[in-house]
DNA sequence: AAGATTTGACCCAC
DNA sequence: GTGGGTCAAATCTT
């Protein structure tokens, strides 16, 4: 059974990996195609297009692997062992002995000393931290600083960030951020532990997804915010399509999306709207809202449900995401890291 | 007042 | 003994 599943959320990542190769070539075709004709090129426009849908797809074989991964270290605790040995090249870990020491999602946990409550805090890590270089200090999750750390031979400090659910829900990720002294705009982050609460994200995120109806041009973007025009329940939910030409038209008369924080927003959320969604009318929450998500090429009976935050802002992709996914509530959450993960500079490279 | 940040101290691995 | 990760009280912010 799980063997299934971890193949089946691979070969999602697999699709979405090719997904990305066939975007990149389509767009190197229509590129050479457009000279070719000696078209006027609006390069901008069409890098921010392509550069959304390979954000779409780059999460999904990120979501792929994570889950993968957390499959894995959860199903087959042996596995990690044997990983730990195979490229630990320092000699074999000195690991507590399992049967007086609790596993908790790949950390070892000291055992509890009441006399010393610090010490039952000390762990020691065992899992690869993942590190990646961004010059976007906000992945989207909400974290705490917990500590400031000047580290040898750097210029400026480590900063060290735990999940804000720690306390609330025992989230155990955490993560550590430095500058890189000879990239001040960058900053190298290492992450370590899995994200176990139930809400993770501090804000809605958008996307510029195109992936639903390649023949479409539009993104589609739901939004959850309220709307004083439908009181009844509460929750309005919308379709934006977002194949905009100008820049910022938001001042549109009708509504945007609560999270205008967000850059791509205003860009995207532009022309006309239409309902997509049909709410579950029934037991609305101030918080939640299930809803009936009706895929655009599907009819109308293959709907699905899933739910979300009343002021969520999502892409379908997520939405499909989480409502197909075969494993548990948990991996959804997944679905939603942070496209910017990903550094897509070398993708586009080409494009500049 | 509650939540977030700062910062010195503590603790563990090396 | 030292470096780095974490704690927790004090302080700041909202």
């Amino acid at each position: 059974m799980i063997r299934e599943q971890l193949v089946q959320v691979l070969e999602r990542g697999k699709e979405s990996a090719i997904q990305i190769r066939r975007l990149i070539d389509h767009h190197r075709r229509r590129r050479r195609q457009d000279v070719r004709d000696d078209h006027d090129v609006d390069d901008g426009c069409l890098k921010l297009k392509l550069k959304g849908q390979v954000d779409a797809h780059s999460l999904e074989v990120l979501t792929s692997f994570v889950t993968a991964l957390s499959m894995i270290h959860y199903n087959f605790p042996s596995f990690d062992d044997h990983h730990d040995h195979d490229h630990d090249h320092q000699g074999p870990i000195k690991r507590p002995n399992p049967t007086i020491k609790s596993r908790v999602f790949g950390d070892w946990e000291a055992p509890h000393t009441p006399k010393d409550p610090r010490r039952s805090c000390k762990r020691r890590k065992t899992e690869q931290p993942v590190e990646i270089e961004t010059s976007n200090m906000d992945d989207g999750y909400a974290w705490r600083k917990y500590g400031q750390k000047v580290i040898q031979n750097t210029k400026h400090p480590r900063n060290y960030y735990r999940c804000t659910h720690k306390t609330d829900q025992g989230c155990q990720a955490t993560k550590q951020v430095q500058q890189i002294s000879e990239n001040p705009l960058k900053y190298k982050i290492n992450y370590h532990g899995h994200h176990r609460c139930k809400n993770p994200l501090k804000t809605p995120r958008v996307y510029n997804l195109d992936l639903i109806d390649d023949q479409d041009d539009s993104s589609k973007l739901l939004s959850f915010e309220k709307l004083p025009n439908n009181p009844k329940h509460g929750l309005n939910p919308i379709l934006f399509p977002s194949s905009s030409s100008s820049s910022s038209s938001s001042s549109s008369s009708k509504s945007t999306p609560s999270s205008s924080s967000s850059p791509m927003c205003n860009a995207l959320v532009e022309k006309e709207y239409k309902p997509l969604m049909h709410e579950i009318p029934s037991e609305p929450s101030d918080h939640h809202h299930e809803a009936y998500i009706q895929c655009p090429s599907s009819s109308s009976s293959d709907l699905t449900t899933t739910t979300f935050a009343s002021d969520d802002v999502i892409s379908l992709a997520e939405v499909y995401s989480s409502a197909v996914s075969p494993y548990n509530v948990e991996v959804d959450y997944s679905y939603m890291m942070a496209a910017e993960y990903i550094d897509f500079s070398q993708v586009f490279q080409d494009y500049s």
